[in-house]
DNA sequence: GATTCATTATGTTAATATTACATAATAATA
DNA sequence: TATTATTATGTAATATTAACATAATGAATC
């Protein structure tokens, strides 16, 4: 029997933590330190930990959240996702070869939070944890666009099986707050009168006496999720596209 | 850096290979050498292969086909998926301590293949390998029971979007043949004017001249998919779900 | 060659869901 | 009090889905 490390070797996680705000989709990117390059968090396995829980740890060490939606969406297990003697020349002055491999194996998973919950934090090998819009963020490090652009993928076909409002709004929120994430996922508008039946006829919502104050124009009604008609919609996979 | 051996530790590829026949489907299972003890064809991923290419290889080795339709679904990697113990007591009399971790993480594929074109054969390990009706196989080794639950759902909700059809059914078949197909895999029944009068409006099929002969009823058209339409109501997710 | 049989092919109607579209109400600000 | 951007809401046309039954076929049997 092969003796135990405290790692898994060549197994890493990478999360791509998604927020919403401004009514634009974001994501939680890591800058390396003294350099100008980026990359998604993510990091190893440890021995005592799932695979799960190491990228729950990893979340909960970049925004501070403890309860976190994780969806894993994809194995990134290419025998060549980067050079090491490129990511070694270019993270020169913190590159530290007892973690690195020629090469990992990467699951990608993709978090739904909170933004404005969010206190983005960078780690040992970074200095600048921030968000940046998902239409428009610096090339990455390794195969983090590509990981990027597939998480969207997955997030969108799932649209109707996941918890997306859910995790992505604080709730109380207002129909076009949630219309407003669905068009940014979706990369499409949508009626608004259309969307507001439809959304309403899954009974899922439920509609409070208050509203949104502050906006300077008519305030829109505030609603919450009914947690067992919610989960009742996702399993069903009903949660509309429409 | 760390010593690169010729197995990546601790990661390992499994398949839940899926064939149709007799209106059933069917998972195709291993039974370890002496033992009633049956698994789930995988194994080890090399340091020279991708993750994919790993699961391409084990599904050649096991069904001697060369292409063949295959999709991650899952990772496993809870920190404990089996007691090394247990595995060790069950299958002491080939149990090699070389191949085998306290723990490991666990990569799922299903594959879709042509039941007919299968010519299912055992491994190094292994003195029997066959087709098992989907609803009734024994109880697995390791967490493989689960895997294939969990695969037979990723599969019911991918079925808009994966080739399904085109995957389990060798062509030309007939409508009546691709709705036993559905419904195998969604565990209902539907209509058949209802499902042909869909299925032929989505453009995907072509009906050829022939019919198939040899029932002792009334003969049905002969289908085959349209390769260009067929993939582009794929990639709309359009495939169907009455 | 006629009969039997299990299976296939097919059409209509009602119910439901989707799309397209425009106006009045509101809350802050000026 | 007027202005303004935004929210809330209804109706009619169209498309989709669901429910339903019968005639045609091809082999096998008599």
């Amino acid at each position: 029997m092969k003796e135990a490390t405290a790692l898994i070797p060549q197994l890493t996680v990478d999360c791509i933590i998604l927020g919403f705000h401004d009514n634009q989709l974001r994501v939680l990117l890591l800058r390396w330190k003294d350099t100008s390059f980026w990359s998604l968090p993510g990091g190893p396995v440890r021995q005592t930990e799932s695979v799960d829980a190491a990228a729950t740890r990893i979340l909960r060490e970049r925004t501070g959240l403890g309860a976190i939606y994780l969806q894993q969406f994809r194995v990134f297990g290419d025998e060549v996702r980067y050079s090491l003697e490129e990511v070694q020349e270019k993270l020169k002055h913190i590159f530290d070869p007892a973690i690195w491999y020629k090469r990992a194996i990467s699951i990608g998973y993709y978090a739904l939070v909170d933004y404005s919950k969010v206190t983005p934090l960078p780690d040992a090998y970074t200095d600048e944890c921030r968000w940046w819009d998902i239409r428009d963020f610096p090339t990455l490090l390794f195969d983090h666009n590509h990981m990027v652009k597939l998480a969207l993928e997955a997030l969108r076909q799932q649209l109707s099986w996941q918890p997306v409002g859910n995790n992505l709004l604080p709730e109380p929120f207002t129909l076009p707050e949630l219309q407003r994430l669905y068009e940014t996922i979706l990369g499409r508008s949508m009626d608004p009168r259309n969307f507001q039946r439809k959304m309403l006829s899954l009974g899922i919502l439920e509609r409070l006496e208050t509203k949104r104050r502050g906006g300077a124009f008519r305030s829109p009604y505030l609603y919450r999720f009914i947690p067992e008609k919610y989960e009742a919609a996702l399993k069903e996979g009903n949660l509309m596209i429409l």
